[in-house]
DNA sequence: CACATTGTGTGACGGCTGTCACACGGAGTC
DNA sequence: GACTCCGTGTGACAGCCGTCACACAATGTG
């Protein structure tokens, strides 16, 4: 299972990770000034991401609600660790200190975040 | 001016280098395990990383020979700093300490790589 | 009900990437 | 000189990505 969203990708997830599940009206709404662009791009990228089970698309309730269906931490230790070992080639654990500088963990998050990247090697 | 070389680019930048410039044959010879491609892919990627002013391409002497275009630490300073605006949401300098464990950086590569980090945002 | 707005299905297109294959000319070998 | 191997120019093709546009159904409003 791949796990590695692409730039736009990760825009609308970490919107999902801090609101919410949303009708996808108002998650372009949120997310159209950073990527700017129109609401065909944002729906064609939901599209694909629920292709790659990032996200999950419910009809039940009237307007469809799009979730995030891979969580914030485990998404963000792959990356960092897709990063530091195949750019910096980095092999042991990832030092905790490169994330704490993060204006997007909470205390838990890098409590959780540290656990999984000890052992994800 | 894009500064972001792609994964099978990386490889073959990093092993030009830790060798230098070096024939297209003999730079494939030692990427080829890693990357588990053909030459033709080598040298379509070579020509491509031309294109892009990443590398260039030697005709003087008989078997031409690649040089790496682009410095060692100011690519990784440039791809560091993306991932973590990007991923990661750090807007100050980074911490230096998320490198010192990388095995690819000698001691000056990293005095060099916190000069870059730091003055670069 | 007629019209305006919103939601949804679907198609499109050019660019980049990963990955070759083909063909041809020069160089070394018998 | 014929054959073979290597270097090089070039073309190809499918898949993913960024980015829409179009058409139609559903829904709210006067």
């Amino acid at each position: 299972m791949k796990i590695t969203p692409n730039p736009p990708e990760l825009v609308l997830l970490k919107a999902l990770w801090a609101r919410g599940a949303m009708p996808v009206r108002s998650l372009h709404d949120i997310c159209a000034p950073e990527l700017n662009w129109s609401f065909s791009s944002t729906r064609k990228t939901i599209e694909r991401m629920t292709d790659k089970g990032f996200v999950s698309v419910s009809t039940t309730s009237k307007p469809a609600s799009v979730s995030a269906r891979i969580s914030k931490t485990t998404t963000l230790a792959h990356m960092a660790r897709e990063f530091f070992g195949r750019v910096l080639e980095v092999d042991g654990p990832l030092p905790a200190s490169a994330f704490t500088c993060s204006t997007l963990l909470s205390d838990e998050e890098l409590d959780e975040l540290e656990g999984l990247l000890g052992g994800l090697y």
